[in-house]
DNA sequence: TCTGGGGTCCTAGGACCC
DNA sequence: TCTGGGGTCCTAGGACCC
């Protein structure tokens, strides 16, 4: 099974060589920054959670929490009777059996983050962030796979080992990195050893270090694919890359193709640097599920607004915007709709998210969210436009205030809308599509729809 | 285990176009 | 007019990831 290479496989790739760091549980991490005295105690940083309260999810919990079951994802409440919470009023160190809370403060480790990247950005020509304590790094520029004389380790081990120590040095969080001629491998090899592990695998290895573990394991592998998966006989990556590809696409479609790629540690993808953001989204639960009207179409306002306001501090217009309606048990409900060109316009975000929330008026609802999609960026989008004549769609809000003659179509939403589809002629379907009074006042009510 | 929030990508069916 | 094929865009849902 060694150095089998399939005729046209490409073998370049063999020799690059890709980092994955990890983060481990960042958000502990950080608290633990904040405050050294949750060092080596059970930490949890719960999600939708405040303070006192009961509600929410774990976000992260500290691997000393974890030794009481406690996982992320898990309802707070659960984790409450699994590892009761410290009463930090106390002075003396009683309660051994007992852990903290903390509330996620996004903000804060955002400003980690940062210092993290800075590093990986000193450390590679290519970073490519996956999120907020994720990335890929490709390093193949800046070191070897050679090894040392007199010693079994490679040049690219000792690289990783300086990458990780100078995040623990410089900012002063524990990280895993993975080592391997390919991304997805690399990510298998950062989740190996956790926390502040550092696993290499040698492109000879890739096929030997992947087969005996869990399918699970495989990234793009979840719960739902993997009992699939365990239905034909195959329970470990070595069974996915021994299995048909053909029958494995049959049943999966591309994906099925891509994780038997992966499985046999093939992996062509290029670290290429992070893009830009396909959508935006602001989700929030109601403590406990309701059909009160006026609630939701509050809630719904309120993340409408969040939602927008992101959209423009990032400098971004929207094409759709689209609710999420989560109904007990927990179905979940998506409503979207198109306009025929990029807008950034917030009050239109909060009529036509409460004009598809509209259907839903008679349920219950547990969860709400408000997403914009079909992004475009200033930058990009005034490149686009110069090309042709005719109005700019509503500019964004810097736009507004510097020219005076733009800011008379901008600041009236109909006006602005009009112009926007009277010029769009580049897409004929959309045009088809927005007859007239599809949209008055930025308000298109349903019953021009149905 | 009655389930938080922010994303990505894929698929399937329908509308519409040529 | 009841009929072929190819292509794009749209919406909704699902799986997955952190």
């Amino acid at each position: 099974m060694s150095g089998e290479t399939l005729p046209g496989t490409p073998g370049a790739d063999e020799r690059r060589i890709v980092l994955h760091v990890d983060m481990d549980c960042f958000y502990a991490s950080c608290e633990r920054l904040r405050d050294p005295e949750l060092a080596d105690e059970p930490l949890v940083v719960g999600m939708g959670y405040d303070a006192d309260e009961t509600h929410g999810a774990v976000a992260t919990a500290s691997y000393e929490a974890r030794e009481f079951g406690v996982e992320s994802a898990q309802p707070i409440s659960t984790a409450l009777e699994l590892l009761p919470r410290r009463d930090e009023e106390r002075l003396d160190d009683g309660d051994a059996d007992a852990g903290y809370y903390r509330p996620v403060d996004l903000e804060f480790y955002e400003e980690i983050a940062d210092r993290v990247r800075e590093v990986l950005h000193d450390c590679a020509d290519v970073v490519r962030e996956v999120s907020i304590d994720e990335a890929y790094l490709d390093v193949t520029g800046r070191t070897s796979w050679q090894t040392v004389d007199g010693d079994s380790r490679t040049l690219a081990e000792g690289f990783a080992r300086h990458v990780r120590e100078r995040i623990d040095r410089e900012v002063g969080v524990p990280a895993s990195v993975g080592v391997a001629p390919n991304m997805s491998t690399a990510k298998v090899a950062s989740d190996h050893d956790k926390p502040d592990g550092l696993v290499v695998v040698e492109p000879g290895e890739v096929q030997q270090f992947l087969a005996p573990l869990p399918v699970e394991s495989v990234h793009g592998v979840g719960p739902v694919t993997a009992r699939e998966l365990g239905e034909l006989g195959i329970e470990t990556a070595g069974d996915l890359a021994a299995a048909d590809p053909t029958e494995l696409r049959n049943r999966f479609g591309e994906r099925g193709r891509e994780l038997y790629d992966r499985a046999r540690g093939y992996d062509d993808r290029e670290v290429t640097p992070t893009g830009r953001p396909k959508s935006l989204s602001r989700e929030s639960a109601f403590v406990e599920a309701t059909d009160e009207t006026d609630a939701k179409r509050e809630k719904v306002r309120a993340l409408a607004a969040d939602v927008a306001e992101r959209a423009r501090r990032r400098g971004a217009m929207y094409r759709t915007i689209g609710v999420k309606v989560v109904t007990p048990p927990f179905d979940v409900n998506t409503r979207a709709r198109s306009l025929s060109g990029p807008v950034d316009d917030p009050d239109l975000v909060e009529s036509v998210a409460l004009d598809l929330l509209a259907e839903f008026a008679d349920d219950e609802v547990r969860k709400l969210g408000v997403r914009v999609s079909k992004l475009s960026f200033a930058a990009e989008e005034q490149a686009s436009l110069d090309g042709w004549e005719g109005s700019k769609p509503a500019q964004t809000s810097e736009g507004n205030a510097s020219r005076s003659d733009d800011a008379a179509e901008v600041t009236e939403t109909t006006g602005d809308l009009r112009q926007w589809l009277d010029a769009d002629e580049h897409d004929d379907a959309a045009a088809a599509d927005s007859g007239p009074g599809r949209q008055r006042n930025g308000q298109a009510s349903l019953g021009e729809f149905e």
